[in-house]
DNA sequence: AATGAATGAGAATTCATTCAT
DNA sequence: TATGAATGAATTCTCATTCAT
């Protein structure tokens, strides 16, 4: 299969190979403790392979965390584009997206999470740091402007939103971090989703105006 | 100054200056992204220095663990020790315990618990590792007993404590992370305090029974 | 020449220089002294390219000090295995086994017999330590067996012959060792062979009965 | 005790601690394995101090061989020196000479022997050097011609003197590195003195005259 | 395009040597 | 003299990157 298919298709498909190996290792072991030669043998290629379709170890990972980026992007506009949608609405669509994401076969780029990334992104051309700080903004912002309307038409209590955002984002990566790594000290929980859920929902009520 | 000290004071105050600048850096960079020479150059020492005062740079990131986590140990529990202390009342000091200790002269070390590290703690003498799980479980069970105590009273909402527990915890060490990432990113939020501040509020009403 | 050859080859022939270049080096100047960057500096090659053919130092030491001995017990084997051999006739053949075993191509590696060198052998896997003794008891055997043999048969004088094959070995050892290394210090002798050969031509009658 | 000596002599005092602390762990350990730390410590002395009575670690273990070897000369020549001695006495002079070395208090520095002293002796000061090849000359020297006037007066063997005294020096190293290491990786030999003494009545048979 | 052997910069660690007290 | 903290060169090992085939 695909040995018939024509040299463009032949060569995005190995790239997105590549692409996909790389997700799933750095995902699993992190920045550091993935190897070029871990991500080439996933793929069953050679090293000398990767190099052919990625500049660099850094590169990739950028490309990587744009590319989650847009996809986190386009989803939270889905979430929250519509109009006439109300701002609990939209929050409730929020946190459905981020279940979705967390289940999602794409998974959640753990090492996004900025404590996490500092290193592969540390001599990026300006360029893509420049866009992964704009993406990263955007998706904060709609998060951000979702609470703000919440609050300007007092379905949230009035708090600042960019605090509240920071709370929420916060929850979300601490729990996928806390899945991750808590396993092997402790089993008590495999239940991330749940957990993720009434975090969610905790929140949730905890914005809600007094009574 | 330090120059009319006596040598152990010196010396005891170089031990200091390592264990700092490493804590700093762990806490900023991650495990592997520290290194031996970012340390002692941030302590303004030789590398070779570094070894006279720590075995290793595992030896180091355990006993800055265990350091963090007795020091958490003690406060939590004289934060929840009283008898007839109201679970309302252990919930904020505990929520107040975690504001002294992110402003505290230690620093937090919330990238060394556990759950964040699993990188550091792979080769640890048997006897180090199993002092940090135990003293990281007896911190992380103080809570979840107090939000127990909480929910048996009807003062809090009825779910599970180790998920509540997780979420606090998760918004905690996830907050100060922000705290000490997001600035190359954004410089919107120089107050953490507040955030804090506002997230265990919002996480306190969020799990008030329903009225 | 060379460049023709199939990579396989090629690669066989790389692990070679460096097996052969790291004999010569522990030969010369023992385990501490001989560094990665000296075995592939004779070998000309880069110190990564090492680690591509070998796991480590101790392992490339393992390695070299099993090649030996298995090449060793084949041959003391070999000549002592006919059953109506005589025990004068027996030794003979360990004799001529000496002084090929000095000539060959192989080299020895004298140095890396376990009874030299406790420095490499001590982090080294159970496994292969385990094979290392074995094979290093299985040759010493068969040289105690045969003087046994001839004891029996009162052709060789009656003493302990764990005794007398220690001299053997000894002073086999030690001749290849003064060979190697005597030079710097007095180049009066380069006739090892010469040496060995009425060494154990002295022993030899050294051990024959009174008459 | 001590404390009312002159200075002088207190002076010397501690350089012949420092010294001995060298030879016996030199000898225990090695070279490379000694570190300059252990030799203080053992003496009792600050590191500090060692460079007030040495240059160098490579100069105290250079010392310490002109010492032995002078010591060394000192007795061969005690045992040699009477003109009407028979070679065949003063052979057996030397043989005796070599036990007592063995079981001398102040042993015998293993790290002598050639192979193991290469390291150490590398950079010395030239003079130092050829001391030392003096002297190690010296000593062989007697050996040689103590063979030599055996042969002459036919009651030894007609053999390159040479060559004889490569093999019973030989044997007398091998046999002390064997005492040394083979304990490790095994216990049937305790017994190096009757081993020693074998092998010098061996050798000395072989060496005597067809009869 | 694909390969994978070779490279070498960098990390942790050790230890002889120096030097301020 | 004596001290011992500080230094930094040297060593083992890792891995991103290059390049000849």
């Amino acid at each position: 299969m695909g040995k018939l298919d024509s040299p463009q298709i032949e060569k995005e498909r190995t790239r997105k190979e590549i692409f996909e190996a790389a997700r799933q290792l750095f995902l699993k072991n992190g920045y550091r403790n993935t190897t070029i030669k871990d991500i080439t043998g996933k793929a069953s290629l050679s090293i000398g392979t990767f190099y052919l379709y990625f500049e660099s170890k850094g590169e990739i990972y950028a490309l990587l965390t744009i590319d989650f980026l847009k996809y986190m992007k386009t989803e939270i506009l889905k979430a929250t584009r519509e109009k006439n949608l109300s701002p609990k609405k939209k929050l409730s669509n929020l946190r459905q997206l981020f279940f979705k994401m967390y289940e999602s076969d794409k998974r959640i780029l753990i090492n996004l999470i900025p404590s996490r990334s500092t290193d592969a992104l540390n001599d990026l051309a300006p360029g893509i740091a420049r866009q992964i700080k704009d993406l990263s903004s955007d998706c904060f912002n709609v998060l951000v402007t979702t609470i703000q309307e919440g609050m300007d038409s007092k379905i949230f209590r009035r708090e600042n939103p960019v605090v509240i955002a920071d709370i929420i984002w916060g929850i979300f990566s601490a729990l996928i971090l806390l899945a991750e790594n808590e396993r092997m000290l402790d089993n008590r929980k495999d239940f991330v989703k749940t957990t993720l859920e009434t975090a969610m929902e905790t929140v949730y009520r905890g914005i809600n105006p007094v009574i």
